[in-house]
DNA sequence: CGGCATACG
DNA sequence: CGTA
DNA sequence: GCCG
């Protein structure tokens, strides 16, 4: 690329463009190319009204996100902008001056920029006219219209087909009662493998005389709900197994697998459990976890568990591995090393793991600028997904208040419709939804994921990465922990062997306005035809998905950012949730009873 | 006694 | 080995 | 640790 970074004008944030006036205003134009169509009538103003919201003037139509133009009528765009004329949206230059208006009377929250819908120049000829995003267009106007969040308790999680809201999903006819399977054992239905359920009913919760024996073994066949009369009995039994994975056979050990199954299938149970010999029907359950539960019952508690959580050693394991690039392991090691509290392990780091030496950038002598330097490659590793551990831990530790306080549901959608405005802002009509523990339905989560497609033609790569520096000029997004996007060139959809994955980032951002907390959160863009997979794969509960993949793989697909048929190396792609369990056998099940884990 | 999900930085 |  |  010949055009450098845009100047910073601001030493300490990067969000801002100081106008002649000393306004500074908030880059609404961050991450859009534009290509202005040349004409008698002026466009300077334009010109420097882009460049003054931290918009990025190209060359060649082809490279723009849109095409601003005083012209009007097919013919003469043509002329300018040859084939772009169809596939670039051509907006008035209104836009631009609006946007520009927008911009100045902002506040402490920048406003949404405009839709382009409101902007287009017509061309009569097939008016490309695109589709609108998932989220609100409008995010924080007022109250949130009719959002995903209101729990109008049928479908409220669903986020797959946005453009069509009312997509029904066919409810079986009115003779098929409700057989789910779940079916007691009515004589009329011993519990033999042809008690099995008709694909079209959805997976729902079991009722209380659920039979042990029948439950399925994988968690995707069954449902798991959020809540289950049991808890207790799982939260006695997790420290043993927790613990388990800090030993350096941690890997081999897979018995800490096996308390998580028996874990996950107990979430499935919907009453009380009486005792361990009642336990040991579940498949999944065995002898030892019988044991452990008989003593809970008669004792009210897991004398090895208590010992375990009253261990400093234990909490101190449990501490250091709650920060980000801390895990099983290095926590272990750091114990060993002597670490006993968190300013130990930033110490430790800090020894251990020095930022990398500058790379000399030729500029030489400038000795008395090392300083600064240093910040602005420091800064750059912060934006770009390459910061080291050290600056890692020290950022995470600094937040760690922030970052540990659980995340409500409001807010998860404010960060959900953030994403949805400013992915609205460089590509409307893309889709998305807000999955993991959110789509499960929890109360509150550690994290928000989103998961977007753009729509086709789009590169991934080029998306999240467009995405990703507008949050970052934004001030929105303030760490990119980690990064993975895919090179942008590559064709899309290469089936088989050279099967690309998702494109993502893992950030840590803060939304704009007074009194929020650092969040983090996980932007997932998947290719248009692996949209739905993406959003399976990234709903969750661990376990599910788990066996999901395993499931697939004892049918002949591998389940990877999609289907994969083993046999042929074939992709198999389809369009929703439902397809894709159904194409498996699989009854749908509800993102809230997907709650297979501990 | 082998297998236990899978991919990427 | 870390992340999801 | 538990299943097949």
């Amino acid at each position: 690329m010949l055009r450098p970074p845009l100047p910073q004008r601001t030493a300490s944030s990067s969000s801002g463009h100081r106008t002649p006036d000393g306004l500074v205003l908030p880059p609404l134009l961050a991450e859009i190319t534009v290509f202005v169509v040349p004409a008698k009538v002026d466009m300077a103003q334009a010109v420097s009204q882009i460049e003054a919201l931290g918009g990025e003037r190209v060359l060649r139509p082809e490279d723009a996100r849109i095409v601003v133009t005083a012209l009007r009528g097919r013919p003469r765009l043509e002329r300018v902008l040859g084939s772009a004329v169809d596939t670039v949206p051509i907006l008035r230059a209104e836009f631009i001056g609006d946007s520009y208006v927008l911009a100045q009377v902002a506040g402490d929250i920048p406003p949404p920029l405009p839709r382009w819908d409101d902007y287009r120049v017509s061309l009569r000829r097939r008016t490309a006219s695109i589709e609108l995003v998932s989220g609100p267009t409008t995010p924080r106007a007022t109250t949130p219209t009719k959002q995903p969040s209101t729990p109008t308790s049928k479908r409220p999680l669903s986020p797959l087909s946005p453009v069509t809201p009312s997509k029904r999903p066919k409810t079986t006819s009115p003779e098929t009662p409700r057989t789910d399977g779940a079916e007691p054992g009515t004589d009329a239905t011993p519990d033999s493998p042809e008690t099995k359920p008709s694909l079209d009913e959805d997976v729902a919760p079991y009722p209380p005389d659920i039979r042990f024996r029948t439950i399925p073994r994988m968690a995707v066949q069954r449902p798991s709900p959020l809540t289950c009369p049991n808890q207790d009995i799982i939260d006695a039994i997790k420290p043993i197994y927790l613990e388990r994975e800090y030993d350096e056979l941690a890997q081999l050990n897979t018995n800490v697998l096996s308390y998580r199954r028996s874990i996950a299938i107990i979430k499935s149970v919907p009453r009380r459990i009486k005792s361990g010999d009642e336990a040991r029907k579940l498949v999944d359950v065995g002898a030892k976890v019988a044991n452990r539960i008989d003593e809970y019952l008669h004792t009210g508690r897991i004398a090895e568990a208590e010992e375990i959580k009253a261990s400093p050693r234990f909490q101190a394991l449990r501490l250091f591995s709650s920060v980000w690039s801390v895990g099983h392991s290095t926590a272990a090691e750091l114990w060993r090393a002597g670490c006993r509290d968190l300013e130990d392990v930033r110490l430790y780091f800090s020894r251990t793991d020095a930022a990398p030496p500058l790379e000399d950038d030729g500029d030489g002598w400038g000795y008395d600028r090392s300083a600064a330097r240093e910040e602005r490659a420091r800064s750059r590793r912060r934006k770009e997904g390459k910061m080291t551990r050290e600056e890692v831990v020290a950022a995470w530790l600094d937040l760690k208040d922030e970052l540990d306080t659980p995340i409500p549901r409001d807010e998860v959608v404010e960060i959900g419709d953030i994403v949805a405005e400013h992915l609205g802002a460089l590509a409307p009509g893309c889709n998305q939804a807000v999955t993991g523990g959110y789509r499960r339905g929890k109360e509150t989560t550690s994290d928000v994921d989103v998961v977007f497609r753009p729509q086709k033609g789009e590169e991934t790569g080029a998306l999240l990465g467009a995405l990703r520096r507008r949050l970052t000029r934004f001030g929105i997004i303030t760490h990119v922990l980690q990064l993975s996007e895919r090179e942008t060139g590559t064709p899309l959809h290469h089936g088989g062997a050279n099967f690309d994955n998702l494109d993502k980032a893992f950030v840590i951002l803060r939304l704009p306005g007074k009194g929020r907390f650092h969040r983090r959160v996980d932007l997932i863009c998947a290719p248009p035809a692996r949209y739905a997979a993406a959003v399976l794969s990234w709903s969750g509960s661990m376990m599910f998905e788990r066996d999901l993949r395993r499931w697939a793989e004892d049918r002949g697909y591998k389940f990877r950012a999609g289907l994969i048929e083993i046999a042929t190396n074939r992709e198999v792609n389809l369009d929703s949730e439902r397809k894709i369990l159904r194409f498996l056998e699989l009854r749908y099940v509800p993102p809230e009873l997907r709650n297979a884990d501990g």
